[in-house]
DNA sequence: TAATATCCGTTTGGTAGCAAACGAAATCGG
DNA sequence: CCGATTTCGTTTGCTACCAAACGGATATTA
């Protein structure tokens, strides 16, 4: 029972149990889904404090500046797509990035509706410095797993992506 | 190789390879962090809009009503900690639980500079019909996976939060 | 017991995030 | 062609979230 590994959650297992009476419960799910939620907000303010605040980066703006990098030039709702963002959230960190310099918009001459956005030199050198030392803490924030158990735990991850992903 | 399951993912794998030369890269961790932030991500924005909505919920207020009706009246201090929340952004969710008519605040005699937050009856109410709901949306969320893969899922994720979490 | 330090919740100022409304631009139907 | 529809990115209005500053209340210590 690896349950016993958080004693507070167990704790909490009993509780609730007296509040549900018989009524049937599936603390399996309930455990991986809130655990997910922890992870996630625990892994992103981790990066946000070590590496991130060096470079006046947020989580978004990082990843955003690192699909430009990886994908190069991208048409904004493209962009939006890649980095799981809405529409409307993009416009404001695009905005804030290119306050900073890192990234620049271009018009699209065959559909002015239509906006690129690409990284300026400065966004180049920036995600270039920055990507190695952030992999550096992914490293280190799942480093309590092996490797195996790392793409175990990315595949499992990818799995609920899709399920939850598709609403 | 379950890499193949996401296919994306590998042509960012060759494309980053490229820009980072001959320089080490940690794959495995960067799929399982970036992997649990896009998890978290998608299932909150479905439980968001697929239950909590219902109700007038955000993740933030249902985890504060979820912890409330299983530990009872708690202080605002130990509560922020539970809910895993900042002390000035649970004022604002209790703020808001409160406008809803879910929370209610009580001075402490003994010490004028703490609070106590806990369900009203209207409150009880609906983390009572809302809870089982919400349950079975978790069920679903993780639908993919067998009941011992959602333990070995919860299980990583909980040694990534305590590392992650140690900062 | 008076000055100082600490502790607690709130407020402030900022970014992030979403949905929905919007306006300009392109496309489609007749 | 020209009106109606669709498709873009942006704006708007809202909640959430954090860190840091704040101000009142309690503890500490000299």
């Amino acid at each position: 029972m690896q349950n016993r590994a958080d004693p507070r959650l167990l704790d909490a297992e009993r509780l609730i149990q007296e509040r549900l009476g018989d009524r049937r419960l599936d603390f399996d799910s309930m455990l991986a889904v809130s655990n997910i939620y922890r992870a996630a907000t625990a892994v992103r303010r981790r990066a946000e404090k070590g590496v991130l605040s060096e470079f006046g980066l947020s989580w978004g703006g990082f990843t955003t500046l690192w699909v430009l990098w990886v994908w190069g030039e991208m048409q904004s709702a493209d962009l939006a797509d890649e980095c799981d963002l809405s529409k409307g959230t993009l416009t404001g960190v695009v905005k804030t990035l290119e306050k900073q310099g890192f990234v620049k918009r271009t018009p699209v001459a065959a559909d002015r509706r239509k906006v690129t956005v690409s990284l300026t030199g400065a966004g180049l050198e920036t995600i270039e410095q920055l990507f190695p030392r952030f992999n550096l803490y992914e490293g280190e924030m799942v480093g309590n797993l092996s490797a195996s158990e790392k793409r175990e735990l990315a595949e499992l991850l990818r799995r609920v992506i899709v399920t939850a992903g598709s609403s």
